[in-house]
DNA sequence: TCAATATATATCGGATCCGAGGTATACTCG
DNA sequence: CGAGTATACCTCGGATCCGATATATATTGA
């Protein structure tokens, strides 16, 4: 998931580790950014897999920039990502959130609102949570208040992006068809 | 994360692994299960650090059963993680419902509301998901639907989650006087 | 002026996870 | 009766991640 946000963010402009580190976690971390020993890591793995190169930038700031540039071969495989994700049919709103962020750029709407059918249609199975044996159990069946909680936001959460997609959807579909 | 599921299910009874797979794929997993490769060696850890015992259970069914059961130790540990998770501070949302599903298990509705208020302020902390260069940017400055997407399903969660958390702490205070 | 913080990159060990593969028995359906 | 599926456990290699640690300079504030 990481390399797909980097990958997303340099097709956008050119960047250096620590700017890209920043942009990561504002998007991923939040109060905990990723780690340097994750995010150098994954930078050098991906220059050695020809999907960007580096150059020094010698520069008026403190140390030494190495500015990170995408190759045609990291703008492709951006791109093969984005449309065939491994695991929308997971349940990891990390993932989803950062495919989320990146999905503009895919430049067919066909092929976005393919993307987003393949998650509508996950979120439209019937999902349990809990089970007493083989038997799912409801909602109302326990009166403990933390199982009535996580089944009270998840449902939130998947009604508020049903709605988000639904509309979607319809938009990049109408915008394909009067292209 | 898998460790808190583990030792919140053989909290509530004792159960062979394969039953705890499907109850942590219920959870956590959805449609893809965990991996087998990551449950049982996840188990044969939690009996080398003392939190379980495993005793074979000759029995009815097709292949040998191995039944787990949580010791004084283990039962030690799940207190220990459900009083000072580390991790609530970050916008990991498998982290937190999996806590949630077992919160319940701590005795002190006290410390059940200390869990729930740092969560509280961690969601009030103000979040941003782009920046153009430094500058935080707001949801109207774009008019790509997929970030705008994002935002609104990010707002939905914490809003939903928001309210529960608040009548849920005013509720486990308020039992908390009484008793 | 001196300490702390921010900038900037990197390595290493340890932990956890996944996928692929392996072993064996019971039940069900054609 | 034979094939397929479900039950049930396990190992191993490879990938990714985190935390600790290292290095070095510029800026900011006490």
């Amino acid at each position: 998931m990481l390399e797909l946000a980097i990958l997303g963010f340099l097709r956008d402009r050119p960047l250096h580790g620590y700017d890209l580190r920043k942009r990561v976690a504002a998007l991923m971390g939040h109060v905990r950014p990723v780690a340097d020993g994750t995010l150098y890591p994954a930078i050098k793995r991906m220059a050695a897999a020809g999907w960007l190169t580096r150059k020094d930038e010698p520069g008026a700031v403190a140390a030494p920039r190495r500015m990170l540039y995408l190759t045609d071969e990291g703008r492709a495989e951006l791109e093969r990502r984005l449309r065939d994700p491994d695991d929308l049919d997971i349940s990891d709103e990390n993932r989803w959130f950062t495919l989320l962020a990146f999905l503009r750029q895919l430049d067919e709407p066909k092929e976005q609102a393919a993307v987003l059918r393949r998650r509508l249609a996950f979120l439209e199975e019937p999902t349990s949570f809990f089970y007493d044996g083989d038997r799912p159990m409801a909602a109302e069946e326990f009166g403990d208040p933390f199982r009535q909680g996580l089944l009270t936001i998840a449902h939130a959460t998947s009604q508020a992006e049903l709605a988000w997609l639904r509309a979607t959807i319809d938009a990049l579909v109408a915008l394909d068809g009067s292209a």
